[in-house]
DNA sequence: GACCCCCGCCAC
DNA sequence: AAACGTGGCGGGGGTC
């Protein structure tokens, strides 16, 4: 279409291929005028902008690799879940045929709250999320009617009926027909700097970055390739510590994450009564046992303590982690809020292990209010538009820091990868890990240590340097060699644990000797 | 049939 | 009284 003046143009008589053309037009030069604006407000653009630039080529090289996938196990996977959902549902139409005189689909919230609610009379469970209260049929709610005997066997096959769809929802995500899951990832469409994953411009591909562990099997490294993956270990939790430290010369939150094992130390907080040995290894093993579903009494304390973090109150950490209410209360007394509690808890005068994140909060709460802005140490600068006493924006705010610099440090590493290691090809980003192949007939050590040196991102204050640890881990396909449910699985069945995947990531140690041969068609078996 | 919001739920 | 944050997706169920 030659040169138009849209002002004068009568849009209703062109066919849609020209019109389609002025929009792209139109859209086009909003974008340079934003631009013209944008450039009179700066001398020069931020740092942080020209470093958004630079991640278009990695991302962009990730998004049109993909990842391939393992057909052979994704369709017996699919076919086994469709199995046992079809089993399920007529069970389930089994049982509400005699209750109520329909059909009910499981996926409708709607037919499900005339059942439960209407049909049986169980009492309507509110659940309240972001300020407001309202009859939930989800997860926690169904799990409160579990006290009512006769809505035990509908509760529990609600639960696996949804499990059983979302993941098949995953496994039955249309790929490219070259075998390869394509993610689009948007580096500048979030808050904080992370970028996000989703369905590409093709329509094919999803999200890549909630992809529940159980399921991530079916990604694997290309024939003759080996997959890495890089985790910062407990990054976030290592930021909060390093602006504490930075802010108020209080190191000892830092000190914590660096001296040991966090997690396993926050267990003993909040659950005194294990038979804690004071051994590092036994202990651990102890924090690892099964508590509630999958987790375990350490990935739970992971989760209290991430929300503690977060100045997430012992009500939200209660109901979170299935624990009771004083249970949390005493935990957060002793992890970081000490004598807030002291009244309600009736422990008395408190002496907390982290008085630095109240401190943080309260920092984070005066930034807010007199200047309205926070900046990471990457230089990235968030405005804060929320109302600036209201607990929602302080919450934001609290969020922003550690979750922003999380971001930009594994963004940082993330290029410098790419950037440097000709010989590694990205498949993926999860936040605080990254995911590569590698040639087989390369050294491991040789390119995993490259790539750790070049995540380490060093921050200095006052004489104390400060990096977040990666920790790395290779296979063939993104799985876990043994998950959690087939920990319990075993133990409830009183078997030795089988290695179910072996083709599945293990730690990578400097010098391990992966003795593994790479198997060939499908061996892993859903059970 | 396209579109949108709600709900429930996955990740970090 | 309210009660950590950042995202994306699929299905239901409504409207146009």
């Amino acid at each position: 279409m030659p040169w138009v003046d849209t002002s004068t143009l009568d849009r209703k008589a062109l066919n849609s291929s020209d019109n389609q053309q002025v929009y792209c037009g139109l859209d086009s030069a909003v974008t340079v005028e934003v631009l013209g604006e944008l450039r009179q407000l700066f001398n020069q653009p931020p740092a942080i902008y020209n470093f958004e630039r630079a991640l278009q080529a990695p991302y962009l090289e990730m998004m049109q690799r993909g990842w391939l996938v393992d057909e052979l196990s994704r369709r017996a996977a699919s076919t086994m879940l469709r199995e046992r959902l079809e089993h399920l549902l007529q069970k389930f139409h089994l049982l509400t045929s005699a209750i109520c005189d329909r059909t009910i689909n499981p996926a409708s919230p709607k037919q499900l709250k005339e059942l439960l609610y209407d049909s049986m009379r169980l009492p309507e469970q509110q659940i309240s999320f972001k300020g407001t209260r309202r009859v939930s049929t989800n997860r926690e709610a169904l799990e409160k009617l579990e006290v009512y005997l006769y809505a035990r066997p509908l509760v529990s096959l609600i639960l696996s009926i949804r499990d059983i769809e979302k993941q098949l929802s995953v496994l039955e995500t249309e790929i490219d027909s070259d075998s390869r899951f394509r993610t689009s990832y948007n580096i500048a469409g979030t808050e904080t700097g992370r970028p996000s994953s989703s369905e590409n411009a093709f329509g094919t591909g999803g999200n890549a970055q909630n992809i529940s562990p159980a399921l991530r099997f079916v990604l694997i490294a290309d024939p003759g390739m080996r997959l890495c993956q890089i985790d910062l270990e407990q990054v976030e939790a290592r930021d909060v510590g390093w602006f504490e430290g930075v802010l108020f010369d209080d190191w000892r939150f830092l000190n914590a994450c660096e001296s040991g094992d966090l997690h396993t130390n926050n267990s003993k907080l909040i659950w005194p009564e294990l038979p804690w040995t004071g051994r590092a290894g036994e202990d651990r093993k102890i924090a690892e046992r099964l508590f509630y579903r999958d987790f375990s009494y350490r990935d739970m304390a992971k989760r209290g303590s991430h929300l503690s973090n977060y100045s997430g109150t012992a009500w939200t950490a209660s109901r979170a982690l299935k624990v009771p209410l004083g249970i949390m209360e005493e935990f957060q007394a002793r992890y970081c809020r000490g004598r807030a509690v002291e009244q309600r808890t009736g422990l008395g005068a408190i002496e907390p292990a982290y008085p630095g994140h109240p401190r943080y909060w309260q920092w984070v709460s005066q930034q807010i209010q007199t200047i309205g802005w926070l900046t990471t140490p990457f230089g990235r600068k968030r405005h804060f538009f929320g109302r600036q006493d209201s607990g929602e924006t302080l919450r934001e705010a609290i969020a922003y820091l550690p979750q922003s610099t999380t971001a930009d440090r594994m963004n940082l590493g993330l290029w410098r990868c790419w950037k440097y290691m000709p010989e590694i090809q990205l498949l993926g980003q999860g936040f605080d890990s990254i995911t590569f192949q590698f040639d087989e007939g390369l050294s491991v050590d040789k390119v995993v240590g490259r790539a750790l040196e070049l995540i380490r991102v060093e921050l200095k204050h006052a004489g104390r340097s400060y990096i977040v640890p990666g920790e790395a881990k290779i296979g063939w396909n993104w799985g876990v060699v043994v998950t959690p449910e087939d920990v319990a699985r075993a133990k409830t069945a009183n078997k030795r644990l089988s290695r179910l995947n072996p083709d599945g990531l293990i730690k990578w140690k400097p010098g391990i000797k992966d003795s593994r041969q790479r198997a060939t068609g499908l061996k892993r078996i859903m059970t």
